[in-house]
DNA sequence: CATTACCAAGCAAGCGCTAGGTTTGTAAAG
DNA sequence: CTTTACAAACCTAGCGCTTGCTTGGTAATG
């Protein structure tokens, strides 16, 4: 038993984990995978999105990364932490994408059209799946976990909710719809795209989001 | 007095029939808590979307009906088969409800506020716990499961794209409209409300099937 | 005396997590 | 250039507990 039979031997790159595992299609922007901490967060997001987070177990999530499931806890104290930490980096990410993707429009239309592809591109595209993990995994946290997350959803709906009410102040909105009922429609449906929607299908993500448009403005763009 | 063949039921033959007889409804309303299996089937439903198909022990369900836990699998052979159930039953049920819902209406503009209304009903009504557990506990079904499930969907779904192509047809939705993309973010937006609505609040449902129609037809009816 | 509904006890497997030792990368000290 | 020091990263082994489910039996009903 001295001996090691199995043991991986990383090159001294420290790039990629051994090949055991295909490379998790989901990895959030910026250097985030070369990390130790960073592949697990991006293993994690993939293993939550297609198990479920109760169904993903600490081993599953450290095979994908190839390592053994003890390591894990070097790195997070506990499993329902790697949850968390998921959330908040895809909350903190995709509300900077909001901010920025209304720097190139004017009029309240233009802006929640960008709203919409903003939300769409953050449902659809490489942070998918961290964010339908966001969506519907919540109830996974413990409730102080939750306390916290909602404080940082909230500033993200609250982009949202300025845009709306410009828009029906200036008239562009019927007088008898409830601007913060229609941000829950819309996100409902923003929300329902993750489910469906495939990039490789004949709908390409500007024409979807041209579709959700008609559920705010009629007369489109 | 008729025995309990669902017992054995398996979902595996691509067929629909299976046993025609073995009517559902244990559990909504009537005769719901009539049966032990149905008191089982709706504290399933219950806790299934309060705590997750996971997280719910077969001891959790138990305890809410006040047998033992080993007393459950005299009523259904696994726990992945109580999940299939009330899924069963409430696709069944609500498919049901809207096709009723369309008698009283005549134009395609009525029959989507009537379908609106139906699917809204089922979301929020008392038969919203076990709707969410459909639409949220999906993955945790076994692949034939699922595979049987989705011919039940289909037929309702067949009935929601019908009355939106025949508004189509009729000019009442504007020509680059997808309507099985529309479809979807009704859906979307629908099964979002699960998550939001709460019938004590200010908005009643016939309110918010108006501004729910608002995202096909932008005049209301 | 068959059927239905249930209990009491517990098994095998799997779970999150821990303890204590080993390897590895890095960089200052000799 | 080599040695020494050290922390981060990781492994091995397994503990204590919970899980879905089984078994073999009992009580009540018609």
């Amino acid at each position: 038993m001295a001996g090691n039979p199995n043991r991986s031997q990383q090159p001294s790159n420290a790039s990629v984990a051994n090949g055991s595992s295909k490379a998790s299609a989901d990895l959030l922007p910026n250097g985030m995978e070369n990390t130790p901490r960073g592949r697990l967060l991006a293993a994690a997001a993939h293993l939550f999105r297609m198990k479920g987070f109760e169904r993903t177990t600490v081993r599953d999530l450290a095979q994908e990364v190839g390592i053994q499931s003890g390591s894990i806890f070097h790195h997070f104290k506990t499993k329902e932490e790697i949850l968390r930490c998921v959330m908040e980096e895809v909350i903190h990410l995709n509300t900077e994408r909001l901010r920025a993707s209304m720097a190139k429009a004017n009029s309240p239309q233009e802006k929640l059209y960008e709203l919409i592809r903003a939300e769409l591109n953050s449902i659809v595209g490489e942070t998918g799946e961290a964010m339908a993990v966001l969506i519907f995994e919540w109830r996974c946290l413990k409730e102080d976990s939750q306390q916290y997350l909602l404080e940082l959803r909230n500033h993200y709906e609250r982009i949202w909710l300025n845009v709306l009410e410009e828009a029906k102040k200036e008239g562009q909105i019927a007088v008898d719809r409830d601007v913060v009922v229609l941000r829950r429609l819309l996100g409902g449906a923003l929300a329902w795209s993750n489910y469906w929607y495939r990039s490789e299908g004949k709908l390409d993500i500007d024409q979807l989001a041209k579709q959700t448009l008609y559920m705010a403005f009629p007369e489109g763009l």
